[in-house]
DNA sequence: ATTGAACAACTCCTTAAAAAGTTAGTGATG
DNA sequence: CATCACTAACTTTTTAAGGAGTTGTTCAAT
């Protein structure tokens, strides 16, 4: 999806704060669009491609496919490529980190909801 | 900072999945660079906007200036204005919801040092 | 007593870089 | 030839950074 610049302060300061605490390099990922969507979205159920393209209505081809590989890229979920079946089919799941990941999302999803204000 | 093009599918989808959880919209406020590094700052007794800037040492005044103002507005932290003293001086501090929330994201921060595998 | 430099806590404007979205196309299978 | 699971090229929108300028206070020298 094209380059980075390494040369740049942008650069400069991202790497800076995700060798200073993980954590950054986590939010980074999950602050992706329609990440955390495309894992719940798998985690209930929709392992296709276009079961989940179906069911996130507004995301495009593109982004579908780049979020899934970074999914995969960062062992949150896996690809299974049944190749052997009819019709031939790629099944995407979690993994443990993945579910993991997902519990402690909820519990934060659930302090968004009850104990932050959102200003209008 | 510029406005906002609310017409924009970019602006749409965005609305669309805050809409649709309020973990989105926390997430999307996490990812503003520096943002919890500023919380976590601020937390260890950098209450001041120089004191701040020195701790965090790569961040620029105007950027550091809206990262406190979106905290303040998510009343994550307050503003102190400490007019009658001399030297009259602002100083920030933690809500009680800004406190849970660091706490929250320590737990994350432990998964994502130790339970995450990053790549490359 | 007034001028001036220094600092604190910002704001405003411009530019550069990254992320999201749009459109079209590919290769394999049935 | 239609569907699935993508990829590549391009455009638009958003975010971060750079740098100058502002308001107000303190302290020191003239």
């Amino acid at each position: 999806m094209a380059m980075r610049k390494l040369s740049s302060t942008n650069y400069y300061n991202q790497t800076f704060l995700e060798d200073k605490c993980a954590l950054n390099e986590l939010i980074h990922l999950l602050s992706k669009r329609w990440l955390t969507e495309v894992m719940f979205s798998i985690e209930e159920g929709n392992s296709r491609f276009s079961s989940l393209k179906e069911d996130l209505k507004h995301i495009s081809d593109n982004i579908l496919a780049d979020r899934l590989k970074l999914l995969e890229q960062y062992k949150l979920i896996v690809r299974n490529n049944h190749l052997g079946e009819v019709p031939a089919r790629v099944e995407y799941s979690l993994t443990e980190t993945g579910e993991k990941l997902s519990e402690l999302l909820g519990g934060l999803c659930s302090f968004a909801e009850n104990e932050m204000e959102f200003p209008s």
